[in-house]
DNA sequence: ACAAACTGTAGAATTAATTCTACATAACAT
DNA sequence: ATGTTATGTAGAATTAATTCTACAGTTTGT
């Protein structure tokens, strides 16, 4: 019997993963959080062998749930589940030390496959993730196609951020930074991005997220 | 038998949703749609009895969704389907022809009661939403359908250099005003729409935009 | 007809954000 | 193996933006 974590804040998303992981092989115990405070307090309580996480639960939203999770229960899978325009930062958390990433509109096939793909302890990556990575490979550096790719990791954490409206002094303390470093993430964004402030930003993200 | 069509971009959701569906009281079958192109196609060649249609579904998002379902099917009942940052527009859905306005977070029961209530040719709206409502009667003036008609002439041109990712000392200059007025109206956007910065702004500028 | 709310405008004081500079470490190219 | 570029991080000084308050003129509701 596996137990299975769910977290997202979408009732109608939780039923609908609970629903598919019913329909596994094996059989499953699904359990629910809709924060990542909830997902914290469920990983010191019970083991769990696989953590299906909303990249944008509440509480959470950044790389650094992994280490969160990870550091109460070593062994749990984690398989990141975002929506449309998160695509591109897949890479960023499978290296942070997750073991899959999956995009909300996949087919139920896909889904499936998934889950059980990390329930076997095996690392899963759609077919997209799989060609980024691989064009990655290709050209390590440069043109890369999407501008969003030239980003690091801190980067698009304070990024995701910016893009949800919050300021700079608050990002900085979400990420136990200095305000001015975070300006200097900022600047280094927009530079890269060959933008000048977040109304571009948005447009950017729009326009390259889908894409890959 | 009823027919049902679910209109979401995210496999997960429609797959839940049609869950949820399958317990109803009543048989139902239930098609699915991920874009609103994909759902004008399936009005044009079958009927249905309701349409639960996502708020932010690719190719829509906006009022006018409302008149190009009901265009060709008069009878059809309509349940928006919305994300967590949108109870706001619930009313504006509701006036526009919407025969129910749900959120996507609401507990399952919730969620089966309202599909169960539109099906019955009944209205359905959750306890928050007949709030705003009874407030909106209460207080005519302001909440006018469209929150961008409640800025003046003034706020209007302030609101769309912003939108543009003007910063406030161009503005003020190309207004001939002084920064601290440029401020003030940028306040005054910002709390008769309810919202704290830009990207909220934006949000509401593209949902309301099309409209009126 | 008259008070109440809305508009257009700013100044002083304050707070938020940026710049420019810097440095240690990591990754990379030749 | 070694110089070069990228990354993660801040401090001091500076600039941008906001707040709070104010006030005269316009609408508007009753």
């Amino acid at each position: 019997m596996k137990n299975i974590l769910i977290a997202d804040d979408h009732t109608i998303v939780r039923l609908g993963v609970a629903h598919i992981a019913s329909t596994l092989p094996v059989p499953v115990i699904c359990h629910e959080a809709e924060t990542f405070d909830k997902v914290i307090t469920l990983l010191e309580i019970q083991d769990f062998d696989v953590l299906i996480l909303d990249i944008n639960i509440p509480g959470g939203n950044n790389l650094q749930m992994i280490d969160a999770v990870k550091l109460r229960q070593p062994h749990i899978r984690i398989l990141m589940f975002s929506g449309y325009d998160e695509q591109l930062f897949a890479i960023n958390y499978l290296q942070a030390g997750a073991d899959g990433y999956l995009i909300k509109y996949s087919p139920e096939e896909e889904i499936r496959q998934a889950i059980s793909t990390v329930l076997n302890r095996e690392k899963y990556m759609s077919a997209a993730t799989r060609q980024q990575l691989l064009n990655m490979l290709a050209s390590p550096r440069e043109a890369t196609a999407n501008p969003l790719a030239a980003l690091s990791a801190r980067e698009v954490e304070v990024m995701n951020l910016m893009t949800k409206g919050v300021p700079v002094a608050s990002i900085a303390k979400m990420l136990h930074l200095q305000m001015t470093t975070v300006s200097t993430y900022k600047t280094r964004i927009f530079d890269k991005l060959g933008i000048n402030n977040i109304v571009e930003l948005l447009e950017k993200v729009k326009m390259y997220s889908a894409a890959v």
